[in-house]
DNA sequence: CTTGACTCTGTAGTATACTATAGAGTATAG
DNA sequence: CTATACTCTATAGTATACTACAGAGTCAAG
């Protein structure tokens, strides 16, 4: 039984033939089966590989910090305990992004709402939006994600 | 009195003089008052808006995403139901983003507390883990965010 | 058994986002 | 004053991630 072609896994995840052969040569995805004439065999696994791959990317990984999710794995050469470290500082840095983001979104909430009422105040009404959160945390909340304020 | 150098925005953003005078070149952060001499003099809150510009693409927005996030504004281009609609667009991108990121977590999650108890199943366990969470979506929650799974 | 769509390898080109260098002027500590 | 650090413009180079050929072979409908 044959598995895809190449132009089905690009139809079946958005991503152009030219991609799923660089994503090979760049290690992302295995080297596929080949039929008698040279095409390329896919398994159906390589669907979800390609789609988490695109997913990612738009998250802002880079194609070397996916590599290390997918290669995430207990073998010759890591233990688990390896494992579970690059596992939890990866969950730590996703939890960062999400800080990230809710306060962005927290923001344009600011800004969403600013609009249908009152007009502009300043120059840049989303910075100001992020900056009235930021106060808003600094106050109430956290206070991380600030940076060094101090001069130098 | 004078504002800052081009150096000390740069040490104080963790971000290279050279890219500051890029993100300059892309029309990103305005172009400052000179000195006399001829040398950038930055206002005080180019600091944010530079930090934002990093922080963002870390979240995987390009340069051009975050310009237009940072010019949302009222204006004579565009009316206050325009930027409404702009900013409610870019509020579910962000939730997008957040939920792709939860989904990555929770498989990450999955994929460390496998590890402390059992050892690796298949070839990939992140991608199993992901799978796992995706089973559980689908008949749990949402079933959203699967892509299309037909045949073409 | 041909014709059009698809795939192969290899190489080259593009977009984005920096990053480095040259050559000259400016600022400031000692 | 002078040495060293900093800044200027302009241009060129690099890393990442694609994207587009060229030229040849393969597949599948009619």
């Amino acid at each position: 039984m044959n598995g895809m072609t190449i132009g089905k896994v690009a139809s079946r995840t958005g991503v152009g033939i030219e991609t799923i052969r660089f994503f090979e040569r760049q290690g992302l995805i295995a080297e596929p089966a080949r039929r008698p004439s040279g095409y390329r065999d896919y398994p159906p696994d390589v669907i979800e590989r390609v789609r988490f791959i695109k997913k990612a990317k738009e998250l802002g990984f880079s194609l070397r910090e996916i590599a290390e999710l997918l290669f995430l794995r207990v073998d010759n050469d890591r233990t688990c305990a390896d494992v579970f470290d690059r596992t939890t500082a990866k969950i730590g840095e996703i939890e960062d992004k999400m800080r990230e983001l809710e306060h962005m979104k927290a923001a344009l909430e600011s800004l969403a709402s600013a609009c249908t009422g009152a007009g502009p105040t300043g120059d840049c009404p989303f910075l100001e939006a992020l900056e009235r959160e930021n106060g808003a945390r600094a106050h109430g909340r956290l206070l991380a994600a600030k940076g060094n304020v101090h001069e130098s």
